[in-house]
DNA sequence: AAGGCCAGTCGAAGCGCTTCGACGCATCTA
DNA sequence: TAGATGCGTCGAAGCGCTTCGACTGGCCTT
């Protein structure tokens, strides 16, 4: 392995002044930093990071807290992954992958070793374990998702209310009155997982104003549970025209559904869906959409990181505003009788 | 931050005494054990990190290097990466993700920065670029796939010749003499990316033994590249009564397609996934399928690379033996005319 | 011409841990 | 009873880097 001094000898200068050309903390000669820099290439020089670590306590690593169940909006977990990681590449940084299994233990742990700069938490839930401790820590966080109190905390999400108000924003536009509202598995709400909620709170209190009928229902992602679901809302409902669903893998198996039950998409109803733009596009009906802009998401909790890492102030809470976008499942709801 | 020293103040013993409890390497008496034990918890010290790497030259982490794409094979990606972490954590380990943007230089910079102690490569190519890199270092790396040469690798990979072999199997076993195989995205054979290419092996070897025909197609995972691919199939082989799906997001646009074409599942055409259980069991029919494992790949990649961390040999070439769960898609061919 | 200043460089002191050799003491062996 | 053996502990020497203070020479002031 080859070290800071055998590419100070090298090049024929001290260590530190291998050190400073390296972090440009103190001003070099040209000359010096080229041959300096010819020297680290041709050696093929890469400091040791533990080392680095240790003497300037900082790791430049960012731990990122993915949430352990694999069987829920698993394209959007992914997708923040990859573009946490590419971005936090973009700044110097490297990511260090922690599933929920530890809980809070991890925050500590990390915090206690010094394993990485800053966090940066999905799937945070409305009490989340973790942000006490968060927020004692002096060491940079992120979440990714919105707590019931996000006080001193700096929060990157979808704004969930709007996107919820929009849903139905448009489809009463289009004279729908009658709404149903497939959900997330009965799981998420019970972890109360604030996306989730705060989307309800958005579709019903809008509704409230429009006058619009909304009916929740959870739902697992698979075809029977969603039969099931689908049967009892017809059941209780049967006016329903407009179908919002939160829940990525419900989509086709509704479109199926419908589809088979006779019901034309979008003539008898109107499906709306919140999900990434790639889902969206992918379906046997090209969705009317809500997007969640995975990547957006993991990119800003970065920028906003990296910020704070830099000792620069960083808004509290930065929600990004939903666009809806409007393709073949949404069309007229029923003439007014 | 808590330190050894302070532990080791605080039980009354040197530093070297609470850094042989920690690491076991030396015997310690069960009252100084229990002593130093105390203090740990009662100071939360946690090691730091960058200096045990430093003193030790082993950071206990794991580069996991995952595929830059997010568009393909997704679940199958977040399910290893998911395992690796977890089961990396049993093992004391933490993971750091690496995507494929960096490419073969991400190797370097982690071998040349002693980052971790090991690697596994995700989405391997069969002419992976990586690999001459991976075959220099003394680093241990565990492949999850399996490049057109393993020699002097280690690498973990469902046996997809077999799989392919063993959907030939199922179809004739039925009496389905006509196949068609709706492959993955173009791109991925594009790449050379092994497990596409090896499936197809397995398929066409098996067919020629048994004498079937196979139509092999690569497809986008959207609605309409799939119902343009299927047009083509029936165009060209309008006896085809089998299908073999190898790309995840094709299996519900196939089945929803054949269904409007009036043709009946499995009375008319058997289908036959090569996915994880859970999309199989999620279909709209339940789907027969061979399960691609992996959580179980993303286990296994990780004790065989700790077990090469510890000096244990390891052997070159681990092919998971795939297994056929027949369910509601396959049923008897055409009764021979 | 003397003083001050700054850019550019160096030396040395750690950062917090692991690990090697050494030491003291008790126990065994011959 | 002398020497060998082993256990449990300690001190000290790094691991490879960052960073602080100090030094040197040139250039600008006055």
């Amino acid at each position: 392995m080859v070290t800071l001094a055998e590419v100070a000898h090298h090049a024929g200068v001290s260590a530190s002044t291998v050190s400073y050309v390296l972090s440009g903390k103190r001003s070099i000669s040209a000359s010096t930093k080229d041959r300096v820099e010819r020297s680290i290439r041709e050696l093929g020089y890469h400091p040791n990071a533990g080392a680095r670590a240790l003497a300037s306590s900082r790791s430049n690593i960012i731990a990122l807290m993915v949430p352990l169940r694999t069987d829920m909006y698993v394209p959007v977990m992914m997708e923040i992954a990859i573009a946490v990681a590419t971005t936090a590449r973009t700044h110097g940084y490297d990511v260090l992958l922690l599933t929920g299994e530890e809980g809070p233990e991890a925050v500590r742990r990390i915090e206690g070793s010094a394993l990485a700069d800053a966090m940066i938490l999905m799937d945070v839930e409305l009490h989340d374990e973790r942000l006490p401790l968060i927020r004692e820590t002096d060491r940079p966080a992120v979440l990714i998702g919105l707590p019931a109190d996000p006080t001193g905390l700096t929060c990157v999400d979808l704004d969930f209310v709007a996107t919820g108000a929009q849903c139905v924003e448009h489809l009463f536009g289009l004279g729908h009155r009658e709404i149903a509202v497939i959900g997330e598995a009965p799981a998420v709400y019970e972890r109360h997982t604030g996306f989730a909620e705060r989307t309800l709170d958005g579709l019903r209190t809008r509704a409230g104003e429009l006058g619009v009928r909304v009916l929740h229902r959870p739902c697992e992602g698979t075809y029977d549970a969603l039969a099931a679901t689908l049967a009892r809302i017809f059941d209780e409902r049967p006016g329903t025209t407009g179908f919002v669903v939160q829940n990525e893998s419900a989509v086709e198996p509704l479109l199926s559904l419908l589809r088979r039950q006779g019901r034309a998409i979008p003539e008898d109803v109107s499906v709306i869906a919140i999900c990434p733009d790639q889902v969206a596009t992918q379906a046997s009906v090209r969705l009317t959409s809500v997007a969640i802009p995975a990547q957006e998401m993991g990119r800003q909790a970065v920028e906003r990181v990296v910020a704070k890492l830099r000792g620069q102030d960083v808004d509290e809470v930065a929600l990004l505003v939903p666009e809806l976008t409007v393709r073949a499942s949404s069309g007229p709801g029923p003439a007014k009788g």
